[in-house]
DNA sequence: CGGAGAAACTTCAAGCTTAAAATTGTTTTT
DNA sequence: AAAAACAATTTTAAGCTTGAAGTTTCTCCG
């Protein structure tokens, strides 16, 4: 799923219009490019997570985790914060256990309904990840550099339709 | 790390004229661009996953090997399989335990540098790496099915900008 | 030749991740 | 008010991933 070999093959859509004529099952661009958009993500979260070992002793579930608490002052119901960082509910427990353990969490229980945890970033924790947040900046700002502003306006608008596209497949797969 | 909010806020690059009069640091732009990335290859990989556990009760690494495998009929060095993937070597050591005790690759140590190893696909592995491979490829057309030609032609030329300027970030930062 | 060093791989410890099963607690039905 | 259904979490088993340390096997220089 990784690598984009990029073996020069002319894309399919740079013409389009002989596209039904083809074989009929020619997936070879989208292929591609579900390719390139891995080998962009990998090779940027890689580094991220790299760094957040290096320079903090952390990693970047916690860093998420911290991320999602940073705007909620109140905290969060675990549900919620699984839901919002798209991993299983089992996942969100071990997180929050060491986080708890280190003293970047505090939870509790809501008293009006014994099941839910509510968490949230203590004032040491909101601390840390602050410090992590201006680093974590800085470094996608070095990655993505070398992107004109313009390129950067069309990326997210492309990102747009693809996310879009691929929400839509999914909800019509369900 | 997740997420992608989209909290309305003009990105910087509307207006690339006044962003030198901005804020000394501000990287929201960068920032928001890279949880969309990030977004959209979580969603299409999580896909993946979930379907090549329930189609074929198997994984996104064991497929990845397999894909890299496909392509060297003689076999490939494990050191070579490791860097292609970008994975460390330590990881490939068990994906190919386990895919040889199933019978989908083979393995033999290079006789004239017995530290190597070299494994490839066997017939049985090809085979099922094939139905894979196909079923994989309509998945990924699907998802992006909602995404114009145009759009991806687009997508392909930004995201090969993206990739050139993290690979000269990361360079510069060795 | 003989050892230093490099190379290819494996092992290890720790952490992340998931789906499924199990717990605990609340709500809705009879 | 039981019973059944549902909800929020936790537990469990299995697998992936990494960096660092360890092993075996070459290579090369003196």
């Amino acid at each position: 799923m990784t690598g984009d070999d990029e073996f020069a093959i002319a894309p399919d859509w740079l013409d389009g219009e002989t596209k039904a004529l083809e074989a009929p099952h020619d997936h070879r661009a989208e292929l591609r490019l579900w390719l390139r958009l891995l080998t962009c993500s990998t090779l940027v979260e890689s580094e991220v997570r790299r760094r957040l070992r290096e320079e903090f002793d952390s990693t970047l579930p916690r860093f998420d985790l911290m991320a999602q608490l940073e705007r909620a002052p109140d905290g969060m119901v675990l549900g919620e914060v699984s839901r919002r960082m798209m991993v299983s509910p089992g996942n969100i427990t071990v997180l929050v256990e060491r986080l708890t353990e280190s003293g970047h969490l505090s939870r509790a229980t809501l008293p009006t309904d014994r099941r839910v945890q509510i968490i949230a970033l203590t004032a040491f924790g909101r601390a840390e990840f602050e410090k992590m947040a201006a680093r974590h900046a800085d470094w996608i700002s070095d990655l993505f550099a070398g992107l004109a502003p313009a390129d950067g306006g069309v990326l997210m608008d492309e990102l747009a339709k693809l996310k879009r596209s691929v929400i839509a497949s999914l909800a019509r797969g369900a």
